[in-house]
DNA sequence: GATGAATGAGATTTCATTCAT
DNA sequence: AATGAATGAAATCTCATTCAT
């Protein structure tokens, strides 16, 4: 009933299996179950779409990481729950996470949506910082490279559910949480 | 003279500017200062040369990763040679990096690429089982999951550079190669 | 109101104008007086607004000419009835005859559209077999060549018209359906 | 080595074999064996090479046309030597002869052929006129569509196996020819 | 004569978006 | 709210023709 949502999830479904760019309206209408001119009833347009569910979901991908960023647990700690958060998104919303995969940060057009992408890397940058003050990160190690290096070790694993090159079942996501913290953590460590 | 490097190399610049899906087949022959219909005498779409791109840079890096596989060196020397060869290339051919970092995995049909690509991760993880093997690697450490995180932070780093969100200068480069060496070598190591 | 009917028209009329090769999409567009846009919406491509022309136009005279051979009238009869039915034609729709008589078999595939024009030569063909069993017919008449006269008869005189080589008012039309059956029937007869 | 020639065959059997405007210079060239390019040294353009085939072809049967007609012999006789002429010409050039079919007087741009084409009409018109005078030919009968009907009839078996739909065996043009004189001579015959 | 790279007008087709119903 | 016919800008691609070599 709510159409919105519905046109939203349909969107992120289509947007998944197509790419942004090959995805017509029609299709997203189509796996909604509406008529296609509906669409513009709650969206101005198919860009405000892919828009809308990159908010959506790095919304929350935001908020999560401040919360651990405030928690002042230890960096271990931290990377796991970041890990579990980031990787366990892909059993609850698959493929609105495939579309961020694919679609944002890579995209031409990142413009309005840098500042976002941004929160997400300096929250992460100043947990490591935090955690070097602390003496868990070895001295030489730069917290900015670090961040992204920690970034791309999870974006590149949802990359590869995403592209089915990677298991991606339940026990899957917990051993690749494990992973990615046993081997950034050991790799950032003192 | 050889009007189908320059087109290609044209086409790098212009899709590493706008993307491939905003280029125009005008666009490429303007910056190669032809006509447009001339692309269409070395390569069949506008497709076919982002295909051509992808494989001409993709293959080098194939063929660069599995030399280092078969030097036999030890992990960290092999890691040091993969991420300075894939790193530095961001200094060589920034625009073909540019492409393919955007590109990969955003058009509906990565199928035809997929191999080439898997090429590099199946190396990748040979070279780290067989440092598992001689020692060199944690015994819980699941070789796969470590190859894609070792890329995914390799890929994460470009990306930065890609999108301006990393300094990318030669010295840049430099510190970027250790840091990714140091951390995911200590982060694999026993 | 019917757009489907009215585009079928204008592209009927713009292609007995100039040909099928010469006449723009935008010119069916224009003389049926909408954006040429919506011809995508009611044919998948150009080429299948010529198929449905002939199909819809030699689809009534399979139709007819079945039912001149069920009715088993005499030779003569049925000739005349045939004649009159495809000559008549081009005084009510001279430019879908125009079309037909101008681009049949002058497109790279004639293969779809050639079942249905066998359809009319085997009942032409089966007609004249018939009269010839009730001995209305020459003893040494190949049925098959016969229809391919009568049929080529009625054909050219339509090309005539068409190319405004022969006066093709109505009463002219009459005279022709008089003449070709008195030939081609004294041509058959025992 | 008469180039010319080679390349007025060729052009010959592509547009037999698909059609004048789905043939592109580069087919008629590759089936010659040349550079598409050369094309444009013997003509001025790919129409002209199909008006030259049309006049070499078409100006043998108005030649043909005008002998038979002056040898004053008996209509049947006419009548028989025309469609020798006529269809025996598929066996010696079926190429030129298909294309004739295909694309001359069928063409929206008959123009500044109409006047070759007329003359053989124009010639059979007088044959059967001059034997209605001789009283060979019913007094009823109108010698201008008796010409069509007759002209209509050798184009149809031509086209029949123009499109492979009629047995085109030398013995079955030889039948053929004994039909149509047959058919016609007897429909036309006081 | 012979080649084929180069040109560019022009045609088809797609598809986001609008809007009357 | 919901539909889908209608629009038209824009993009890809084709191919006859030219011309330097």
């Amino acid at each position: 009933m709510d159409r919105r949502r519905e046109l939203l999830d349909a969107a992120a479904r289509v947007f998944a299996r197509k790419g942004f760019h090959s995805s017509r309206v029609g299709d997203i209408a189509e796996e909604a179950g509406v008529a296609h001119g509906l669409l513009y009833h709650y969206f101005r347009s198919k860009e405000e779409v892919l828009e809308t569910i990159f908010r959506e979901t790095w919304g929350v991908l935001v908020v999560e990481t401040q919360r651990i960023e405030e928690s002042g647990a230890p960096l271990r700690e931290q990377l796991r729950r970041l890990a579990r958060f980031y990787l366990g998104s892909w059993l609850v919303t698959p493929e609105a996470i495939r579309v961020l995969v694919r679609e944002i940060g890579r995209s031409p057009d990142v413009g309005g949506r840098v500042d976002e992408i941004r929160a997400v890397f300096l929250g992460l940058t100043r947990m490591i910082d935090a955690a070097k003050s602390r003496g868990e990160v070895r001295a030489d190690c730069d917290p900015v490279l670090a961040a992204w290096i920690v970034y791309g070790s999870l974006e590149e694993i949802l990359t590869g559910w995403v592209l089915g090159q990677l298991p991606g079942e339940a026990e899957d996501v917990e051993r690749a949480v494990s992973t990615v913290v046993d081997v950034t953590h050991a790799g950032l460590a003192a």
